[in-house]
DNA sequence: TGTATCGGATACATCGGTGTATCGAAAGGG
DNA sequence: CCCTTTCGATACACCGATGTATCCGATACA
């Protein structure tokens, strides 16, 4: 009987062409846009030819798939260490500094992650992925949000924490509209701020500045 | 002397296959998105040949930024008018009320604007007429609320009305986005709403339910 | 109604991207 | 250290889209 193939013999390679394709992969679509992206040009920028590619992936979306899921759970970890950082339940305002430092980092991902969001608008199927990791997200700060309900009286208006998280993902999703086209990262760091507070502590928040 | 051609000789039927090939292009653009369209495939969804196409249009961009100017004055124009129906400055639900039917009545303009959006976000000169057009909006929205702000003591935490105006478009770019993936016009709208009012007056909506 | 002009259709040459089939080389196992 | 398996490169045929040049029919104006 012939030996069960059960670890394919090779695998180091592969894996470190298969990343350097999904870097590549970021940097073509943030420049360019995830529609406008020929296979080559993700081969050209990667350093590999076309052969590489096929041999890694069936078809361009499944890359794009790939390099969202990679991406968006570094995000997410990210930000549910950023939450779970002060260990109890200490307050609201230094959580949402970390966390908007985190979420408002990388111009480029936020380019990308938008191109995803309007590419999946168009498919079910990764639509459902998408909303999938928005919920992951969302029960992370509603989990917050109701850990720290103790100490600070917060919303109110809002209703439960699950509504205000879903109110925290709206302003975040607002505020990187408007960042994706005046690019002005700080602002909006700055702008978002002051919109969670004003969301989530019950009216004392610093007026805010134009952006 | 050659009799001065001031008015080109004929009109009508170009006028006609232009606004055809808008059109054209709204459809397929909504169906497959921006950066996945050929003039090809406008054209014969417009029902004309790439000679029509090249007759009126340079490019596939210049048609993609007439269409987006045309929608766009278009919504402008119903969300003023929503917006300066009560005359002098009656109360802010009721105009929340009718804003948010104009903002999210049609999924496909959705879908278009948030191409567009990342279009925009890669060219600095499309960015700017977009953020212009932005700003035209929020400059209505401010004076609405600036209107009304005698009658209902409204927001404090925001600021002035300009940021509230802020706040409010950052609302509507958050719930379009979650739009976008759920498809759930009916719940955005409810959704909205509730954020705007709890935005906008001083807590005592009543709470959201979950989207 | 005639006619000069304009608008859109057709035909053609070209190009870039795709997918596949095949080959040489690298990497791991014995 | 060889040998087998796998990975990625190369070559090829194909297709769809682009842009241009040219032509015919439609249209406005006298």
């Amino acid at each position: 009987m012939a030996t069960e193939p059960s670890t394919p013999r090779v695998t180091r390679r592969r894996a470190r062409t298969r990343a350097n394709l999904l870097d590549a992969a970021f940097a073509v679509s943030a420049a360019k846009g995830f529609g406008r992206v020929s296979i080559e040009e993700v081969c050209e920028a990667a350093g590999y030819s076309r052969g590489a590619f096929y041999s890694n992936f069936d078809s361009l979306d499944e890359l794009f798939f790939a390099l969202y899921r990679q991406r968006a759970d570094l995000i997410a970890e990210q930000v549910s260490g950023a939450l779970a950082q002060d260990s109890p339940g200490l307050d609201v305002p230094a959580a949402v500094d970390r966390v908007t430092e985190v979420l408002l980092l990388d111009l480029d991902w936020l380019l990308v992650k938008t191109d995803f969001l309007v590419h999946a608008a168009r498919q079910p199927a990764v639509a459902a992925a998408l909303l999938e990791h928005r919920a992951r997200l969302r029960v992370a700060i509603a989990d917050r949000l109701a850990r720290a309900r103790g100490h600070t009286p917060l919303p109110a208006v809002l209703g439960d924490s699950d509504a205000a998280a879903h109110a925290v993902v709206a302003a975040y999703d607002g505020v990187t509209t408007q960042l994706l086209l005046d690019k002005d990262v700080e602002g909006a760091r700055a702008w978002l701020k002051q919109l969670l507070t004003a969301l989530l502590t019950d009216g004392s928040g610093t007026p805010p500045r134009k952006g």
